[in-house]
Parts: structure tokens; sequence; C-alpha cells
DNA sequence: GTCTATAGCGGGATAGAC
DNA sequence: GTCTATCCCGCTATAGAC
């Protein structure tokens, strides 16, 4: 791993081209000549930069979880009131899912594949973080008897969470069915979907 | 297409273990020879019963989704009173899932690939009708003056269908995050999910 | 750091015996 | 219907010139 010389942007030129390319074929389906035409690079050079295909695979998910915010899941902690948090969390999401557009279908190969048992270790303790702050958030909403407290605080993260994260995986077939272009990709669009996953899910925590 | 007769279960066991092996690692991992391996049978036979390798695929995807009961969208218009009718699709929806625990992982890999470009007219004719069917639902609710009329029927919709479909996508990561091994397997757990699901979404629907 | 050439392997698919 | 043998191609990865 050279230093960030100017020069080695074509490292950077190679990361991006197969971010792309995985994100829509999956890694196998992926070939390192395929990488270096979208990269305008010498296939080559990927040999140069990385071990091996797997190596530049695994360097593509940590780059794009690395912009992950962590911010995600301190948002979940730092916001004051709890349903504020919840928001704040839910818009966060949208607006990580907005900037990166790769990262949801990356992921959700990542979830189906081998039973997930490879699913990038960086994968899994970011989702766990955030669950269990939302979870906890829930919970802290519950003993100030905001929220109803028949609703698992463990679920109701799950269904929370749930339906931002369909909604960007299933998002090109959403536009399809929907029959409106760009739904899932139009900011407004997105952040008027998050508004509606705030007001749903907090309607679906609170007492009546 | 030979007549079914006994000896062609030959063509169901290849059916099956491609079923397994493209639902966990999708179209272009998966070798003929695996297959040949996972069905106990001669990998060349896959040529006798089929064209080719993406043949077979179409054939693996469309016979999940004929069993996939068409009931799913005639429930929903079905039943009387429209939070029964809700319940009642999001229980077959547990039951389709549970019974064909293949699917979502398929589902999923086709909406990541390609941009859903080539993604199954069948999933897709389905995936419409199903939306539909739920969003003229929750329409009727709210004309009923039983559900909250801010809420829009379409986005709703979504966010009742994410909720299930994103559990059992994601489900083999769940089970390690949340560290209870087969909640989305076991039908007791993935029916306590469900139930959840339907209790929220008509939370997040009903008038207070 | 970049490029050419190529080794070497494993994949899909076919021919043809049984 | 099933199996063996094999062709051919395209892929990953490397060696080595520049």
């Amino acid at each position: 791993m050279p230093a960030p010389t100017l020069a080695s942007d074509t490292r950077t030129a190679i990361l991006d081209a197969a971010a792309g390319l995985f994100a829509r074929q999956g890694l196998d389906s992926t070939t390192i000549k395929e990488i270096g035409r979208a990269a305008g690079v010498n296939p080559a050079l990927l040999y140069y930069y990385f071990a091996d295909k797997a190596a530049l695979y695994e360097a593509v998910l940590e780059r794009l979880m690395t912009r992950f915010p962590d911010r995600l899941a301190e948002v979940a902690v730092r916001e004051a009131p709890v349903r504020d948090a919840i928001a704040a969390v839910v818009h966060m999401q949208a607006e990580v899912f907005l900037s990166e557009p790769l990262l949801p279908r990356l992921m959700a190969r990542e979830l189906a594949d081998h039973e997930a048992r490879r699913a990038a270790p960086v994968i899994r303790s970011h989702a766990h973080r955030l669950l269990s702050a939302l979870t906890n958030l829930i919970s802290r909403g519950q003993q100030r008897g905001e929220f109803r407290s028949e609703v698992s605080p463990e679920l109701a993260a799950v269904s929370c969470l749930a339906q931002l994260n369909w909604f960007f995986i299933a998002g090109p077939a959403l536009e399809l069915i929907l029959n409106r272009e760009g739904v899932t990709r139009e900011p407004d669009a997105v952040h008027r979907f998050a508004q509606h996953v705030v007001e749903f899910t907090l309607a679906g925590l609170e007492r009546r």
C-alpha cells in the first residue's frame, strides 16, 4: 500500500471502478479486465496495488464502510428527546445511502452470500452497533412512558431499520413497480420516504 | 423437458441442488460440477435436461415463484375487515418464506444484480400485484375512517412489506447480530416476528 | 509504476460410447 | 438416460521489459 502520492489515484481509480462493478455484479462475475477497462488502467496494475482480486474486494468494502459515518450509531445516543434521536437515525441512514448508492447493493449481496458467514466483519459489527443503539433508544422511550410497553424494543428496532434498508435494496425494482423513475435515488423523494418512515415508526411505538 | 416419469426425478434433483447453490452463491459462482455433486448426479446430465446453465437458472426461479401462492395477493382482497386482511397478508408472507427458505435470498440477489433489469418478470409482476393489493387495502381503511389519512397508502404498503422481506434477507446476519440461533428459520420465532409486524403496522396506521 | 506476454488452471459445453 | 473424455475458451495471476 504505497504512500498517497498524486500518482496513486491509480489506486483510487481502481477502487472506484471495482466498487461499481462489484456492487452491480458481485465478486465472481466481475473480471480483472473489466475493472481495468472501467478504471482506464492496465489490468495488470491491479496486482501492483492489491494482492489479488479478493483483497481488492475487501478493500472496496472497507473503504465504503469507513465512509459510512460512525455518527449513525452515535447520533442515536446523542440526541436528547427519544423521538428526535430516532428521526435523526433514520434521516442519517437515508443520507448515507444517498451519498453512497452502491452500499445497499453491496450489503445485500454480502448478506445473501454464504449464509453471511463471510459477511465482512466490518458490516456485522456496524450493524450490531446500530441495532443495539436503536434498541436501547426504544427501551428508554418505554421507561419514560412515552412508548407502548408491549412492543419488543429489539423487534421494533428491526422494523425501523428494515424499512429504509429494503427500500434501497429493492430500489431499482420499486421504481419499476411504482412506475416512478428515481424515487430511490433523488434526494427529495428519498427524504420524503425517510420522513414517512419516521412518522410511521413513531406512530407504531407511541401510546395512543 | 421430458414427461414426468419416475426416472426424471433426476431433473428434480438437479433443480433442488441448483436452487440451494444459486440462492447461496449466485449464478456465476456456482459451477456445473458443483451442482452435479450436490445433486448426486453426473454433471453432464445437466445438458440433457436443460439447454445450458442460464436455462437451468431460469427454471429454478420459475419453479420457486410458481410455488409462491398467488393467494398472497388474493388474500388481500378477500378478507373482510381491513385489519384482518393486512394481518392475513403478513402471515401468509411469513408462511411462504418459511416453506421456501431460498426464495428471499434468490429474490434479493435478483434485485441486486444488473439494476434489476433482468429481474425475472415473474418477480416483478408478482411484487406489483401484492403491492397494489396492499395499497388499495390501506386506502379502503382510510376511506372508512379507520386509518389516519395523512399516511400515503403506497408508502405504508412499502413499509409493511419491507419488514418481513428484510427480516428474511438479512436472516443469517440477523441471527448472528441478535445472537439468537434460528430466529429467522424456526416457525415459532418467525410467526412471533410476523405478529409483531402486524401490530406495529396497524399501530402505525390507525387513528389514535 | 506501467505495460506485454503468457503460463496455468478451471470453467462451460459437446461428442459419442454404453 | 447416463457416463467418460475432452475441447476450447477466458479467467487469474505472474514474469519480466521498459
